[in-house]
DNA sequence: TCTGGGGTCCTAGGACCC
DNA sequence: TCTGGGGTCCTAGGACCC
């Protein structure tokens, strides 16, 4: 490690990315608790999609419904999500870290990229970083830094807010071995669970764990996915291959379920027309489509057919229509919400395309 | 008045073919 | 009358992430 530069990966993420945009455009926000989901209106089914750390300390967090977290926060001025606010922060934070100094850029998402660098001062080139950001968009982000993706990733937690944090093969066990196993990227209730189930309940003893158990628990590619996970090992290398829509879809939650089958068509045509035109935009023609149906906050339902590769919007949608007849023919419909895939096309770019596994 | 909307990927099982 | 195995495609469903 001392001799020249060494390869590093750096994980940038947004503090908070999205109350933190609202707050800038509204200055009197700022120290106070700022919640955004839905259209802002707590009495509609909606969840928060991020909350300031001000309101996180009444308890509130991603993913809660809006109504519930009202309640947790009284105080708190809840804001409609605005989507394209969002992206154009994005897009300059990005554009920030693509002019870093031989920077291999990595985009996950709004808020996060990775960054591939080789340099002796990993923890200086991350400063560097966050004061880069701190300038063009006034947005405070941490960095993790890692010797593999894997670890850059789970590092970044330990930096925030506004910190840098490094996590290698030599202290990976240290930080994360006695941790539960549900805080690593990838594992969520439903998988610690199942590790419980094997006697795994650590990150350390994933990473020391059978891996024949775990195959045989989660199948050819998860179980040994896992075990690499527990040891925070996997790919190194920041992978700048432009992204690639593997498909699009539309989903909506109705207000009032829906009783009627007039609706449910109502609603499908209106899904499928909106997701028809970011596939339009893309130029690439549709394979498939699935239509989900959801019954209960926790019961769905997937119907998938097949679609010859196909541009034409009647084709796509009398497809989509022909599976709403398959929702529940013999009972009364009573719908809270709809989601419609278009997948589209594998890109064809001779095996490279990444996967969960290639991490 | 109980859960958004956009994604990614994996697995099991049946149908079908050789 | 009895009995294969392997491979691929498709559908249904599940899990997770931001």
């Amino acid at each position: 490690m001392s001799q020249g530069r060494s390869s590093w990966v750096l994980h940038v993420d947004l503090d908070q990315f999205i109350a933190a945009v609202e707050v800038l455009r509204r200055p009197e926000l700022a120290g106070k608790p700022v919640i955004v989901g839905g259209r802002g209106d707590p009495t509609e089914r909606a969840v928060v999609s991020t909350a300031s750390y001000e309101a996180r300390e009444f308890g509130v967090g991603s993913g809660m419904p809006l109504r519930i977290a009202a309640r947790k926060a009284p105080e708190a001025v809840i804001l409609p999500v605005d989507g394209e606010a969002y992206t154009r922060a994005s897009e300059e934070v990005m554009a920030t870290l693509h002019a870093q100094p031989r920077a291999t850029v990595q985009v996950l998402g709004w808020d996060e990229a990775f960054i591939g660098i080789q340099t002796e001062d990993p923890e200086g080139y991350a400063r560097q970083v966050q004061q880069a950001v701190r300038e063009r968009t006034r947005l405070h982000c941490s960095v993790g830094i890692g010797d593999t993706l894997i670890r850059a990733k789970v590092a970044t937690g330990f930096g925030k807010p506004r910190g840098v944090f490094r996590l290698t093969a030599e202290n990976w066990l240290e930080v994360m071995g006695d941790r539960p196993t549900i805080d690593l990227w990838g594992v969520g209730a439903k998988i610690s669970r199942r590790l419980a189930g094997l006697g795994i309940t650590t990150v350390a003893e994933l990473a020391s764990a059978d891996p024949d158990g775990l195959v045989n628990e989660f199948g050819p590619k998860m179980g040994p996915w896992y075990a690499q996970l527990g040891r925070g090992d996997g790919a190194r290398v920041v992978d700048d291959t432009p992204w690639v829509a593997r498909g699009h879809s539309r989903e909506t939650t109705f207000q009032r379920d829906l009783t009627e089958s007039a609706q449910v068509e109502e609603a499908v045509r209106q899904l499928v027309a909106r997701v028809l035109e970011d596939v339009a935009a893309e130029g690439r023609p549709v394979v498939g489509l699935t239509l989900k149906v959801r019954y209960a906050p926790f019961l769905t339902t997937t119907f998938n057919k097949k679609v010859a590769e196909t541009f034409d919007r009647a084709i796509v949608l009398a497809r989509a229509l022909e599976l709403v007849g398959r929702i529940e023919p013999n009972r009364p419909i009573r719908l809270l919400g709809l989601r419609v895939d278009l997948p589209m096309p594998e890109d064809a770019r001779d095996g490279h395309t990444p996967t969960r596994g290639g991490w």
